[in-house]
DNA sequence: GATATGTTGTGAAATAATGCACTTTATGCT
DNA sequence: AGCATAAAGTGCATTATTTCACAACATATC
């Protein structure tokens, strides 16, 4: 296994490519150039192909690269070998169109376990995840060895409920809320905040991508 | 309005220095330095001090940040001063958590139309906002004068979508499918993959917080 | 087998972002 | 009023990331 440093930048991209990567395999595509990969999902041939440096040499002079070789490396370096569970924690709004959100099929991860406060909804199964108590939370998390949550929880009991996460032992937290919630050092938050998005996105087009320069 | 280059990853803050300044200005606090700021916010101080001097001297030395002042700031650099009407095209799974997920309220932006095929749900008006044929999208999107839209339609249909959205004269996209689509110059896209984020996140913890090292 | 072609892998330059550490200046206390 | 303290603003070194441009090498062709 490849430890040496892989800058994080790479690092983010690895998924992009594992995903397009099964798009061409599938579609019967042997061999890719980084030109052509380029394209597709936009970034640098250079970045590319340095990108790839960082794990070997995976590609052949004057061809390309395999796909299929590609894809069966990317897959192992992704872990997507192996199934991953994860748990859910808060089925709300978002929480409940994660359960529907197909991110099995292309992915392999599984929510296998929900928790949520509402005691109208513990007990039942949604999507075919079974929805504990929050008083179950702990226990459940130990007892199925899930490493990785989706937090979809309102705000206000974030901190708290992440402590909660953390006694349990969970290494990562794919966190929804909008807070930068705290953790002792060895577990990895990594935020999704659909609010900055979008406010990120009506910056740029005011600022940056103006239609007609305004000075004043 | 400042118009000199701000860099990207200053430009990305702002919507997080922007929502913890609300909080701060709700709990009644009136000044706040760098350093506390960073504490919240997981941003090394001196870069927010940093990020804030490319729009000018906006704290005072010895005294911090008014608190106030800097929230009415950025509340007009975000362009959170007004209302920005987006559309949501495509209500599945996902559009319609988005359709129910409170944009308003911590920021100034409403969905104020949404598009869909499915002719179960067009014509009807799910959480306040009506639902439109996908053959009145380009007309809608020109009466409404909107420029921002959130895609949440399956990926083969994506790029199509887009084309037409780009014609009805779209500014700015947000990518909620996994296919990086191509527009013309001047359209903004900002990508929201949810499954590249958890693969993302479990490689991190696979290859760099790794509970016990392995070296082979 | 030699030659032409295509495309990788990478040294090195360019660009971007971060963070240290210090100067400057405001505030608040005596 | 003067002094101690706090914290912004910033020059500069460092680190990270991107990109150019080319040598190296595999493949395909004749």
């Amino acid at each position: 296994m490849i430890n040496s440093k892989i800058p994080q930048a790479t690092a983010k991209r690895l998924p992009i490519y594992y995903r397009y990567l099964g798009i061409l395999y599938n579609s019967g595509k042997k061999r890719i150039s980084s030109t052509e990969l380029a394209e597709a999902v936009k970034v640098d041939s250079a970045t590319i192909r340095r990108d790839f440096s960082y794990f070997g040499a995976l590609g052949k002079r004057g061809y390309g690269y395999d796909v299929k070789s590609l894809l069966d490396f990317f897959k192992k370096t992704l872990n997507q070998d192996k199934l991953t569970n994860v748990a859910l924690i808060g089925v709300g709004n978002l929480g409940h169109a994660l359960l529907n959100y197909n991110f099995h099929g292309s992915n392999n991860v599984r929510i296998s376990a929900a928790f949520d406060i509402d005691d109208r909804i513990t007990g039942t199964i949604q999507s075919g995840v079974p929805i504990y108590p929050m008083n179950e939370m702990k226990e459940q998390l130990v007892e199925q060895q899930i490493e990785v949550v989706i937090l979809t929880v309102p705000s206000p009991v974030a901190q708290r409920v992440t402590d909660e996460l953390v006694t349990a032992g969970i290494r990562g937290i794919l966190n929804f809320t909008p807070l930068r919630v705290n953790v002792q050092d060895g577990v990895r938050i990594q935020n999704v905040d659909l609010t900055n998005e979008l406010q990120t996105l009506i910056y740029f087009l005011n600022h940056v991508d103006q239609p007609q320069a305004s000075t004043k």
